[in-house]
DNA sequence: CACTCCCGCCAATTA
DNA sequence: TAATTGGCGGGAGTG
């Protein structure tokens, strides 16, 4: 009946299809508004253009439901079209006028309109990326199946893959709920952590090989096959809605999607082929592979990734490989996630999860990265088996059996993986695949815009890296915590720019507003959201110096080099391992991704590497600390690696900064109006590279956030905690550092060695104040774990960690706090200053609970002002002034 | 011809 | 039982 209302409507209203209709319409000519009025027409005359429509004629004649159907086929067309241009619509109508032929060829556009990708386009536009949390909006299948001129069925298929990225829930009935991305980072932050621990050796051979990818299939199904992976999945849904729905369906098209997002996640280079994802999906879910099944599941694909691609997650590449071209997708969304809030559906628990996991993941990885390594990867890994272990499935092969084959392949997976990722990479980039890819990638992030203008320059070097996930609810930056950041500059010590700080070296410092701070030279890194100016500056040279990773090294074997590094610094620190690993390992894994940043880079330009490296650096960072902050230490040891990828970038920045020592703080700036726009935080990190020598090196972490802390007298510091620290040996030893790591407890364990006591040390304020040469601490986690996580969302409560360890889980909720989504993670970096707060999402952040977390001075004077930017700003609207308010109480 | 992927039948679930 | 969902694969459109 629908249908025949809609078919009826949509004649109406643009139509612009079939020849008959249009002919009739084209005196409408409408075009695709579906308002319009239009017309009549109803006559189904069946176009035969195939066959088949002969055959569908017949049957239409037969019944009027048929009818309809074309018809609306027709009128979606017009939307579509509407969409896109307005113009093919107006000639089409011309020309059908004219003839018949005319009419023919109007239609023809027709595949192409009808895209599924386009009609997901249409369907997002209706809807605000990111709602405001108080508003809920409520989808109806049937009116939205009218307006955009389809069938149901059409909109199911959309639907269930947003629905596998909690971008909507099910609520009842052709009802469901948009949720915006909101969640998206940390739904892909989820799906990374449970895609590591799945498929995370698999990715990496896959790039490689396909043989590899078989090999890797086979044991994944010993371990998986059996129960199906699919509780992880689903985990991450059910939280949302919980409800009716979730069951017993959730087949395929979701759980396809939420692998096949998977896949990205865990690819090193994001490059995941069809035929190989098809591969994969078959082997868990069976074994049997027939030929049909196979086609199948591409088919299934097709449509996820034509939503996907709707999404700006994805976008289509060709990936040529020595045996050919293949169709592939590359992921072009924000690849690291750091933290955020969960609104709507309560995903707190799930990002809860989601860390552990990640640990577990990373463990392995590193073990393998390092070069075959090690076990510390048990450690982790037992941790978090808990959760996925026994998810995946711990049918068939005991956990540790399982860990240990997949550590030997991982790591030798990795080091092919390295390998592939450069050939890959540079196969794709010299395609022009790369490049379409990044510029895309850029454009769908934004990112661009924001490193374009931070760092300037020409030089180059500089670049802000980053974010392209800005864009992205992942990313954190949020104004707040920039703006806290400028207070506390302005407090600390200059008002407003700060902008160069820095340094000794010379490297000075940042950008004002970057999210990260490169140096180059020093092993030391600097990320902060809102950047620390001076501090930061200081700081990093004080490591320093070494030598580090040269843009040339990089340029040369980013790759290897990266995850050599990694692999040091993992090993040497290895001692303490367990607790460090994890971190450790990420920090490698992540590392192994540098390479492929690094290969990119061939392409000089900043911006468009960015997507690569410095997205997945970046983010990466960001929500390592996020995750981290559970772990404290490791954390930041991830986020270190993960910094490490964006040496490039870094390198660039800094040596504008050095260059320019004063930097531009306008275009940081600018930078972040935009990252705000998209996410609240960022998260701040100090990093500290252990370059080349330093096998010993370990790097500091800071997450930011902490907003209060800068603010807050000294008597907030003690509060605070660092996430993670990593102190190296003798690097650090060089310069003083500080480390809260408050990490209360739970969380972090902190490990042994240099790490675990850098980890541990708290300070004080004053001590800070003083100067100390560098300062790390976090305070986000512990104590806006505690408080504000619940306040942040209720929701959180909701599923815990699935697949996490109950340790894992606390740490995750720990996480959640300091996500930015959650709230703020208050970070202190570097010597006081600059808490960077971190505001955290618009929506997650409630106004009190932030608050209360944040303790920026400015949220606490303000928590008015916090609250309004939320709601606002939800969405983009006004990150900048978001900032600019923020900032402003900050210094209050 | 190969790649995409639209279309819609029809089974599984729900209401 | 009717309606809603959604798996699935034929085969059309495109290059």
């Amino acid at each position: 009946e629908n249908i025949f209302d809609r078919s009826r409507m949509a004649p109406k209203t643009p139509i612009k299809n079939e020849p008959i209709d249009l002919s009739k319409q084209k005196g409408c000519t409408p075009e695709r508004n579906p308002i319009t009025p239009v017309k009549i027409i109803d006559r189904p005359q069946p176009d035969p253009w195939t066959p088949t429509a002969n055959l569908k004629m017949l049957v239409s004649a037969a019944s009027p439901d048929m009818r309809d159907r074309e018809k609306k086929k027709e009128l979606f067309r017009p939307i579509e079209n509407s969409e896109q241009t307005d113009t093919p619509d107006s000639l089409q109508y011309d020309i059908v006028d004219d003839n018949t032929v005319d009419e023919f060829e109007k239609q023809r556009p027709s595949r192409k309109q009808k895209s599924l990708g386009l009609l997901c386009q249409k369907f997002l536009a209706r809807y605000p990326n990111y709602p405001l949390s108080t508003e809920k909006t409520t989808i109806s299948l049937d009116e939205v199946a009218s307006i955009l001129g389809v069938e149901r069925r059409r909109i199911y298929d959309i639907v269930n893959v947003l629905e596998s990225l909690h971008l909507v829930s099910r609520v009842a009935k052709n009802q469901y709920c948009w949720h915006g991305r909101h969640n998206l980072s940390q739904t892909l932050k989820m799906l990374q952590e449970a895609g590591e621990l799945q498929y995370g050796e698999l990715m990496i051979s896959q790039h490689k090989e396909q043989d590899l990818e078989y090999k890797f299939g086979e044991q994944k199904k010993e371990t998986i096959s059996d129960s199906q992976d699919r509780p992880l999945l689903e985990f991450s849904e059910p939280d949302c809605t919980s409800a009716s729905a979730n069951s017993r369906k959730d087949k395929s098209l979701r759980i396809m999607s939420q692998k096949f997002v998977m896949l990205f996640l865990v690819s090193k280079t994001k490059i995941v082929t069809l035929d190989i994802a098809a591969k994969i999906l078959i082997e868990e879910t069976q074994d049997t592979v027939d030929h049909s099944k196979f086609k199948t599941k591409v088919r299934r694909l097709y449509d996820i990734a034509n939503v996907l691609t709707s999404l700006g997650l994805i976008k289509k590449v060709h990936v040529t490989e020595e045996r050919g071209r293949k169709p592939a997708f590359k992921w072009i969304g924000p690849v690291e996630f750091p933290g955020k809030t969960d609104e709507l559906r309560g995903h707190s628990p799930t990002s809860d999860p989601l860390p552990g996991t990640q640990r577990g993941a990373c463990a392995q990885y590193q073990t393998s990265a390092t070069g075959k390594q090690r076990f510390t990867r048990h450690a982790s890994f037992n941790r978090a088996q808990p959760c996925e272990a026994a998810r995946r499935k711990v049918s068939s092969e005991p956990n540790s059996p399982h860990q240990e084959r997949q550590d030997e392949n991982c790591s030798k997976m990795i080091n092919l993986a390295a390998v592939c990722r450069q050939k890959i990479e540079e196969d794709t980039g010299n395609k022009a695949c790369d490049t379409e890819t990044i510029l895309n990638s850029s454009k769908n992030s934004n990112i661009t815009l924001p490193f374009s203008l931070l760092p300037v320059p020409g030089d180059s070097d500089f670049c802000v890296n980053p974010l392209p996930q800005a864009v992205f609810p992942v990313v954190q930056a949020d104004v707040p915590s920039f703006s806290l950041p400028i207070g506390i500059s302005s407090q600390a010590s200059h008002p407003s720019t700060p902008a160069a700080s820095k340094t000794e070296n010379g490297k000075p410092t940042l950008v004002p507003n970057q999210p990260f701070l490169c140096f180059p030279s020093s092993s030391l890194f600097m990320l902060c959201g809102g950047l620390q100016e001076n501090n930061l500056s200081e700081t990093l040279p004080a490591s320093g110096d070494v030598g580090h990773r040269s843009a040339e090294a990089q340029a040369a074997i980013p790759p290897t080099g990266c995850q050599k590094r990694s692999s040091h610094k993992c090993s040497s620190p290895s001692a303490p391992v367990d607790d460090e690993e994890p971190a450790a390992k990420k920090q490698t894994l992540e590392q192994s991704d540098l390479p492929l940043s690094l290969v990119i880079p061939k392409k000089p330009s900043e911006s468009p590497k960015a997507e690569l490296s410095p997205g997945s650096g970046c983010s990466s960072a960001v929500h390592l600390e996020t995750n981290r902050l559970d772990l404290a230490s490791p954390a930041a040891a991830e986020a270190a690696n993960k910094e490490s990828t964006k040496p490039l970038d870094c390198q660039e920045q800094e040596k504008q900064s050095q260059n320019k020592d004063t930097d531009e703080p306008p275009p940081g700036n600018e930078h972040i109006s935009k990252e705000n726009a998209n996410q609240p935080f960022q998260p701040q990190y100090l990093y500290v590279q252990p370059t080349a020598g330093l096998s010993s090196f370990n790097f500091l972490f800071s997450a930011n956030q902490a907003p209060g802390a800068i603010s807050l007298a000294a008597n907030q510091l003690p509060s605070l905690s660092v996430p993670c620290v990593m102190v190296p040996s003798a690097a650090l030893a060089s310069f003083p550092l500080v480390c809260s790591p408050s990490f209360t407890s739970p969380l972090s364990p902190v490990p042994d060695g240099s790490f675990s006591a850098a980890a541990s040390t708290n300070f004080s304020m004053s001590s800070l104040a003083s100067t100390t040469p560098v300062f790390i601490s976090t305070t986000a986690v512990v104590a806006p774990k505690v408080s504000p996580a619940p306040s942040v969302e209720p929701q959180q409560p909701a599923h815990p960690a699935l697949h996490l360890s109950p340790v894992l889980t606390r740490s995750c909720s720990a996480v959640k706090l300091d996500s930015p989504v959650c709230m703020g993670h208050p970070v202190t970096l570097l010597k006081l200053q600059q808490p960077s707060s971190a505001p955290l999402t618009p929506k997650s952040i409630r106004p009190a609970h932030h608050e209360a977390f944040f303790k920026t001075p400015g949220s606490l004077g303000d928590p008015v002002a916090w609250k309004k930017n939320e709601g606002n700003q939800t969405r983009n609207a006004s990150s900048v002034q978001r900032r600019l308010e923020i900032s402003s109480t900050s210094p209050d």
